[in-house]
DNA sequence: TGTCAGGTCATCCTTTCGGGTGATTTTTAG
DNA sequence: CTAAAAATCACCCGAAAGGATGACCTGACA
């Protein structure tokens, strides 16, 4: 960089002394080559200045979101409690997932390969155990208890 | 800034006839001079070019994992977007929110000062834009399109 | 061995849901 | 201002859900 700006230093004066010697320095006068001069060397003071400088680092930091995951064994651990408080059986739990699904009574007993009546029955069942009247509340409730995902 | 650079330029046309007068130009050579006015007008372009030209800037961007708190507003826009693919009015949303409470249509009714029959077709409209056959369902389907919380 | 909980199935009856259709009034958007 | 969308209400009917009750079978446990 130094070198460059010695080489424009030296080109200049070699190149003011090859003019003189050409074209006759006298038929122009002072200020007009100071001018010149001038204007050349502030533009070369630009372009190293841009060279010179260090650039300026801006730290931009980026939040990413990442998911809370639960062991899947704990997690398990914490169901059974939920479960237990409820007095849920496992078999009531069965239904309650799918019902949680939307799936109907029908497609329940298709579903466990059971009949209608007997998921009428857990579901009366799970309702009663569950504080709940109608379906929607019981899935509502289990969630909030943290028994369905 | 060109003004100042103008002025520069001006003060050094002056001061080159002021020291032509004073201290006899002759007594230094051309090259004297034109190395001096490179020298000055180099450091000048350089702060010259500090002044004018944008600074550089290098960005280093750090990612950064935080917990996902989703704030009000925000949500409420990415709300609106679900919302919107999925068709729901304003009113079918309260509807679908006291459905996935567990409330009864006669419970939303009284709940939002209109009548069981308004309550009943809200909520077959929005099983039939959520393409679901039960409240269950349309309820298990909102919240895994990220419409409920 | 007997009781007890869980799972299975059933019947009867009431309430709630869901589907279909139609209509009037606001509200919104072009 | 006007057309479209949203909100409101109504009636009918069949399907699903919910409540109550009773019964049978099985495995676990004292």
């Amino acid at each position: 960089m130094l070198l460059a700006y010695g080489f424009a230093l030296a080109a200049l004066l070699l190149g003011m002394k090859w003019l003189e010697y050409r074209f006759l320095l006298v038929q122009h006068s002072f200020e007009i080559y100071a001018g010149l001069i001038a204007l050349v060397f502030t533009a070369l003071g630009i372009w190293l200045a841009g060279k010179l400088t260090a650039p300026k680092i801006r730290t931009v930091i980026i939040e990413k979101e990442i998911q809370a995951t639960i062991q899947d064994d704990y997690s398990e651990l914490l169901r059974a409690e939920k479960i237990s408080r409820t007095g849920l059986s496992k078999r009531e739990l069965d239904v309650l997932e799918q019902m949680a699904q939307g799936l109907s009574n029908q497609k329940i007993a298709e579903k466990l390969h059971v009949s209608l009546n007997t998921i009428k029955t857990h579901t009366a069942r799970i309702l009663e155990k569950l504080e709940a009247s109608r379906r929607t509340q019981a899935v509502d409730f289990a969630r909030k208890r943290g028994i369905l995902s």
